[in-house]
DNA sequence: CCATTCCTTTGATCCGCGTCAAAATATCCT
DNA sequence: AGGATATTTTGACGCGGATCAAAGGAATGG
């Protein structure tokens, strides 16, 4: 028995079908735009996505990389030997614990950098993998360090290494005391929020990434993710159906965030 | 009935006083030294905090700043004024959840820099207390700017944002993750590094913040805090005294990190 | 197109940790 | 010093979410 919508099906009608951007013909569901890195949604200090992007994106025409679903941007330990802003398609890191187990750190879209957390020793600290067809800009170090003795870029990466900082600190807590339902909420409105960023619809959207990811990230079992969406569907709060969500009561969910429970 | 050392009184001896660096007549039993940020030792990449240290040190003798156990060197929301590096004493960071609680994001001590965060948007993200009386140096904003316009002592800012860019993502991972026995093995361990760091023992010290801060910062409750030291004391890890900790077996500790349950 | 593999959903059960409570101890303030 | 307040320890109990299990649907590759 399934919870969600009873039409469902392959391929089954998808919200928005947002403009271009899909990467060559990939069969990816999903076009270029929104993802969520911290999923706490009114957690996180306003994102700085365009940022790096103007900042960048002027330098890095010159190289560009496509990487098929699966396929590794860079992996933890490598010496750092480019920055990457993300062109098309979506992206999750990956962090490695003690115990050997991978933890999604967060999750990337167009207009997303990559690769700053190597800025620290040199060496990556994080796995990017490809959550499907995407296609990335690759700016070598010796540019970017050339970049960054312009003051006003130096600045920009600044900005967003400590936004980013926030963010993840803001993640920790949220993680370390919000239940469940209040983790998926705010992650459910994150993502709105940073489709809408990109100019597509708040209410209905495409989650680019699986169970187990969104999970990982939360600190969650996927059985329990699925719950929650269960949950929320069945409180008519949210549709779904796969990885198409629509969201019929935002308010719902906000509230969720400050409730207990 | 008290799980730890019987000979427990007011004032026990606590393990090797360290050398100097108390805040004048202050009652504070700790000296100038060691904290965690990230409470989850190997977790971590190794710490910078001697970075900032070196940086700043020759430029901030300027000003320098006193504070008493409670009070506030900045608050979030407030607009930031100056970075700062701690010169004695401990601080938390802390940060509001959108349910109004507060958490702990971070300890800071000497050495350590505080502030970096509201390089963002030039707003506090996070609010710093003194654990305990405490001096810290200010470097004001307009000063600390043109320090950046040194190439060097930018890419030292970046690589300090970087790390602790990591060291949060790690944090949140763990948070996310780990049990309570392992969240507190790691953080005694990372407690202790940071003593050793300074030079310190890394089997006795003092650990200069309460059960209930240390809960805060891993997502547990302060008895949960407890209840685990006094396991980790019933198998003869550790003794601990108040705020007074013996490690006896830092490779069953280690070992924690990895095990399951 | 079919077979394999992965992903998702849902149920049943268990347990780690949060919650509530109370007493002992430490710290602060006057 | 002494009373008030905050912190710590320990116990009892319940619940949220992990774990184990199983079946159906979707994606992938030949």
């Amino acid at each position: 028995m399934v919870l969600v919508n009873p039409q469902r099906k392959k391929n089954a009608a998808r919200p928005v079908p947002p403009p271009g951007g899909s990467v060559g013909d990939a069969k990816q569901t999903a076009p270029q735009a929104a993802c969520g890195h911290c999923a706490l949604g009114r957690l996180c200090l306003p994102h700085a996505l365009p940022a790096l992007y103007q900042t960048l994106l002027p330098l890095v025409r010159e190289s560009r990389l496509r990487l098929r679903r699966g396929e590794f941007l860079f992996n933890i330990g490598e010496p750092q030997t480019a920055v990457h802003a993300v062109m098309a398609g979506f992206l999750k890191t990956c962090i490695r614990l003690p115990g050997g187990q991978e933890k999604v750190v967060g999750f990337h879209a167009m207009g997303d950098a990559l690769g700053l957390d190597g800025l620290g020793d040199g060496r990556h600290a994080t796995s990017a993998v490809a959550l499907g067809d995407c296609e990335v800009c690759v700016v070598p170090l010796a540019k970017f360090q050339k970049l960054l003795e312009h003051n006003t870029e130096s600045m920009h990466v600044r900005q967003l290494l400590a936004r980013a900082l926030t963010r993840a600190e803001m993640h920790a807590a949220a993680v370390g005391t919000l239940s469940a339902k209040q983790l998926l909420a705010g992650f459910l409105l994150d993502m709105s929020a940073r489709w809408e960023e990109r100019g597509y619809s708040k209410h209905e959207f495409v989650l680019f990434m699986g169970r187990k990811d969104i999970g990982s990230h939360l600190g969650l079992t996927f059985e329990t993710v699925g719950r929650v969406l269960s949950y929320f569907h069945a409180k008519k709060w949210i549709e779904v159906d796969g990885k198409n969500v629509l969201i019929r009561d935002m308010p719902a969910l906000r509230a969720q965030l400050t409730r207990a429970s």
